[in-house]
DNA sequence: AATATTTATCGCATTTGTACGATTAATCAG
DNA sequence: CTGATTAATCGTACAAATGCGATAAATATT
């Protein structure tokens, strides 16, 4: 085998992949934009505004929370979500730099 | 019924999500970083760092394409692949106006 | 023309994601 | 204490994504 195969792929792009899986989802960008527009935390209210059961809701919620996305803290009976801006920051400035290292416009491009 | 439901998600959401999607899976970021490390296009040498089959690695750059983030073009029996610098230029700003509006922070935050 | 090379597509198996109803657990109101 | 409200979890059904080998189509090489 004189092949260059790599045996998987680099943490980074895992990483990259992980963020992108989360944010593929209509419903979970509506759930941040909600919660950004919202001064105040939100939790059921989610689920009377989006077309989708309690239950979809809810596990949508804990994806955005297991990747970091949001901050969750309970209120009584109630749960109260919010957007982490420091995850964001920082995701921002990843994407920014991908983004940046991609779209380098090479003379040579060929198509 | 007194909710406020919505029928569906928003354009701007579903078209979010789907390049989302697209970026969701290390060997696409992969590709991506590849093509834009390379000069000139590649093809089958894809094939040949990945750790993927070509039957699976053509199935990748066609979802890339079909996204209108890659161009490619048919050279001989080769195919020959490059990223879409105009298609990155739209997405960081696309990106770029999504972050900036989740993160921004708020004073009431409550998390 | 015959053979080799390259890549797209097909068919299939397996895994992962999505959605929902039902249930559980926790808190609140009376 | 009882009943109501809220949200997480469980189980299940279905849809979509992933990966691969086999095959087909196109071009190059001899």
């Amino acid at each position: 085998m004189a092949s260059a195969k790599t045996d998987t792929f680099t943490q980074e792009e895992q990483d990259l992949a992980a963020i992108a899986k989360v944010l593929s989802h209509p419903a979970r960008i509506a759930i941040l934009k909600i919660l950004a527009a919202q001064n105040a935390c939100i939790c059921g209210e989610i689920v009377d505004i989006l077309p989708l059961a309690q239950s979809t809701v809810s596990q949508h919620l804990k994806e955005l929370k297991n990747a970091g996305l949001i901050k969750g803290t309970i209120d009584g009976p109630k749960s109260c979500y919010c957007i982490n801006c420091e995850a964001f920051e920082k995701l921002h400035g990843v994407f920014d730099s991908l983004f940046t290292s991609l779209k380098t416009e090479n003379a040579t491009n060929c198509c």
